[in-house]
DNA sequence: TTGTCTCCCTACGGGAGACAA
DNA sequence: TTGTCTCCCGTAGGGAGACAA
């Protein structure tokens, strides 16, 4: 079974509620009835090395699964919460039982539980044994101090995951005052074997009692690349997870465990769920969230409604990602850059089809290539108001090079199989819409403007998405508009439009919790900018994975990066330069 | 396989002259292809749990083997050594190919190594870091110093047993001088977990290269009970070897591994091996070398000559023990002053048969239950010269109605199958002596003089051991004999001189290396102190393993503690008291 | 508000001779 | 000869305010 991969680990499930603060409000679990997909290639990206699909003889690249258990469990060595699911795949698509998943819901606070996450800093991490709380984490999760006191001090009694208690002195002194955990923390950092990047999560349940999390950043040396996933070279060296280093100070020097951000699942367990899942067999696959590493069990909805969106080149998008301290949600806005086709056997999946190049470019180019389910459509029709210069010659010849690269012309997802699963599920009215023209191949190659990506698929594709292409033709949008100068070439007013921005918003909400949507919401209601590219505008392009759209050629060329971000006001960011993905 | 409860340990074999030093030059391996006997009840000693017997079918005790492999190797948690063997069961028995081991021969010093072990003392273990080195380790075992320095210091590059290398201060110093290890050395019992009553061995080889090994203590708290085995109630519970203790300094304290003296072997292990040594199918058991831990692998022609030999209550006995610092051999005497026969299904087994009442009542009466190939007779025809009033009440009609206690009569060894295979493998030479006349049962139960126990063996054993009866009529003995007073009832003279000591010598040789030889000789030379019991004199006595000889009933009682062995002089005892047999 | 610095106090490690068993 | 003590020094741990980002 895959269970033995983790055999031995997390006897006991976590309060879900305590679970979900650890892992991030983020992370989205899905029901336990639910209808899912399994993504083997998200499965993949979490192990520990390259796992070897050839033995697997099922070529399908995602499982349509009922999700009939999940365990919140939390790593014996390395604190980090994961969660072990049992999956049985579904031919057919029975009404799904309408449950809600403590994990899946909102921010989880309604329960009276509160969580503050705080990347540790050097000092933190290094020096003498004293961790900086940020006032606001003291003041909403832990005891309130007799501040008659002088100066106010108290002991803290908090648990860690596995209930060990750990004590701290909390103590509020020093000018000006500030408050700090002293004794005990570094007896916590040596323990933990705690880094300058790591995270702890301090969480306060509705009894008042105090838990601690950690979140483990992946070790620095290297960037972090989860930028996008091929079948073939995965990058990581097999790091087994060893315990070793329990010999005298003269030998190794190891931690006891891999930091490295795959190496928690065995590349065994991904075949080997992925083999079962393709006989139609009950499997299990253990998930650990991180950001960057998103979940590859997502609820059927959430996908089917992903794929019905005509995401194309030069579509602006916008993705949501909760800030550092768990707090709070904040959404990053970019452009979709290129469309990325995979290699066999995942030739079929959606999973990180789209690239995009963001806005903000510093700290949130490490995704790169993310799956639809990730983003929400920027409903912005915007305009125009200069006239972006060329700087590199329109690819158009190389582009229809490529596309005639290979066997056949590449489509947009030339997954049939999915998309008669798409098909069976979806609700009769969006079905109603009507067909758009095809044959629009080639027709405005305009750098000024985004073709669809519609124009391009053949008419196998057009069938299989009736409604992504009717969406282009629907119009108009609700939202604000940026008046900030705009540069590039931004989506086409009228071609992007999402066909439905209720049903956008009802599954981005689904994925994102409820903070997701009202956070959304000031997003649209601030400014709004909008970068492009000097060379896929207007041309969408299909890339294969090994060819792929490097940044050479992709060339994003940010005009101005002050962005006022109401949400980030209480960010936790460490300010030496981690990258935020990191956090 | 058996071989799986030790599957990741002790990656390679160490050099057999090392692992000796290490394991201590008291321990004997056989030769790989040699005959040998295999007693579970020596492996369940091992084990950290009582094995269950209970699902093996064979109902033997002992299993005559063929050593086919020996692997020498290290724990690379506690560093301790252990031997696997791999044991082909026989049926019958072929000539053995003539093969020395080198673990079996003397002292492996014609090899150019030597060793020097040294109990460490609490300022060892404890304190600001320092090792007393005795000036004998010094000088025999690390490089010479330079003298003329002031004071005279150096480095020493010292490997374990896993090739990490320690480098530790040897520095001369000091009012009166004397020589120390200072730094590296707190390191090094940091690293390797030391408390004080382990030990350390210092080794240098032929090249003069020096290594380190390690011996626990089983950790002080409770007396190492070894005194004896019983299959059902095993003392200890069970203590799994956790690697666990590597949480945060509040919670757990283990050291990471156990300090029990057993705890090393599975218990299912011992189930599995004698499985399958029932079975005639190839097996492998794992043995650590310990004081008080026996050799259950032994040779065959060991085996049989000690069973041989004519044991009973009151027969005067000796035992070699290596000293603590591993360099001499020293005897310990004793009388026999019960046979011990163990409940089913190892009631036909020698293991531990012979319960000895030894001299020096403080240091060796932990061990008391030997089995008959530990000891050597001692050629000794004791005079009674103070009769000694009875403390206590004979209590004859007690143990007769022990006697018919149970199943029928007890026998000395009902071991039909054992019997047949050592008369199988008997020289003929043996067989042609009288068998004494039977019937003698119950005779004369005079406090002062010892019946031989084969007074109360049925025929059937006087069929098995014609020998052992015939034993009781040969002397004289040629030994010096003590004029020390001694108290209580020593065996009578006359009834208990072996049949050849030249045989008995020859085993005796074989097991504890030629420097035993010598030693005994030495001691046969000193003068003889002897010790009766106030209970059991004069009285062979069977007790049940559950029922017992407990020492309330034998009550040693000690007239003169005062005993010259001259081998002494250079031992490392730690003064403080710590058991001779935790060393 | 909070990250980092420096100061400074204390505890402990550990190296030395004194002294005694 | 060597176990243990006490002394004493150096370093590291860590708790405090200063100061600046």
């Amino acid at each position: 079974m895959a269970a033995a991969e983790a055999a031995e680990k997390g006897r006991e499930s976590l309060d879900p509620l305590i679970w979900k603060a650890c892992a991030g409000s983020g992370v989205r679990i899905p029901p336990v009835g639910s209808l899912v997909y399994y993504f083997p290639q998200g499965h993949a990206e979490q192990a520990s090395a390259a796992p070897d699909f050839s033995s697997v003889a099922c070529d399908r690249s995602f499982f349509l699964c009922t999700l009939v258990n999940v365990q919140f469990l939390a790593d014996p060595d390395t604190d980090e919460v994961f969660a072990r699911m049992r999956l049985e795949p579904r031919i057919s698509a029975p009404a799904p039982p309408p449950e809600r998943s403590v994990v899946e819901d909102g921010e989880g606070k309604g329960d009276g539980v509160a969580s503050f996450a705080k990347v540790l800093t050097p000092s933190d991490a290094n020096n003498g044994g004293g961790f900086s709380v940020p006032r606001f984490c003291a003041d909403s999760i832990f005891p309130p101090l007799d501040y008659s006191d002088d100066p106010p001090v108290q002991s803290l009694k908090i648990l860690d995951v596995h209930s060990t208690q750990w004590d701290f002195r909390h103590i509020y002194r020093g000018t000006p005052r500030r408050h700090l955990l002293t004794t005990g923390w570094s007896n916590f950092v040596n323990g933990k074997k705690l880094v300058a990047g790591d995270s702890v999560v301090f969480i306060k349940n509705k009894f008042e009692e105090l838990f601690v999390g950690v979140r483990r950043t992946a070790r620095s040396g290297g960037p972090l690349d989860i930028s996008g996933y091929s079948a073939k070279p995965l990058i990581d060296p097999p790091t087994p997870f060893s315990r070793a280093a329990k010999r005298g100070a003269n030998s190794g020097s190891g931690e006891g465990f891999s930091r490295n951000c795959r190496g928690r699942v065995l590349p065994e367990a991904v075949v080997e769920a992925t083999t079962l899942a393709g006989l139609d067999h009950p499997f299990e696959v253990v998930y650990y969230p991180r950001v960057g590493s998103p979940e590859f069990v997502v609820r059927k909805e959430v996908v089917e409604a992903a794929l019905r969106v005509p995401w194309s080149t030069g579509t602006r998008v916008k993705m949501a990602m909760e800030t550092v301290d768990s707090s709070r949600i904040t959404s990053f806005q970019g452009t979709v850059s290129c469309i990325v086709q995979h290699s066999p056997p995942f030739s079929y999946s959606p999973w990180r089809t789209l690239e995009v190049t963001w806005d903000e470019a510093d700290v949130f180019q490490t995704v790169k290539r993310v799956s639809p389910w990730q983003l929400e459509l920027v409903s912005a029709t915007p305009q125009i108001l200069t006239p972006y210069p060329a700087m590199k010659k329109p690819r158009t010849a190389q582009n229809q090079e490529l596309l005639s690269d290979g066997a056949g012309p590449s489509t947009f997802f030339r997954m049939s199989d999915f998309s008669t699963m798409v098909m069976e599920s979806m609700s009769p009215p969006i079905f109603s819409h009507n067909i758009f023209p095809a044959g629009m191949q080639g027709a405005r190659h305009n750098p000024m403007c985004v073709s669809s990506l519609s124009n391009f698929l053949p008419d196998i594709t057009l069938r299989m998405y009736p409604e992504k292409l009717n969406s282009n033709n629907s119009l108009p949008t609700t939202s604000h508009v940026s008046t900030e100068l705009s540069i590039g070439c931004a989506s086409q007013s009228g071609s992007l439009s999402p066909p439905s921005q209720n049903s956008i918003y009802y599954y981005g909400s689904e994925l994102f919790g409820n903070a997701a949507v009202n956070n959304s919401s000031n997003v649209m209601n601030s400014s709004l900018r909008l970068f492009g590219t000097t060379i896929h505008i207007g041309q969408p392009v299909i890339a294969d994975d090994k060819e792929g759209c490097n940044n050479n050629a992709v060339s994003v060329r940010p005009y101005s990066i002050s962005f006022p971000y109401p949400q980030r006001q209480f960010h936790d960011d460490p300010p030496q330069g981690l990258p935020f993905v990191e956090t």
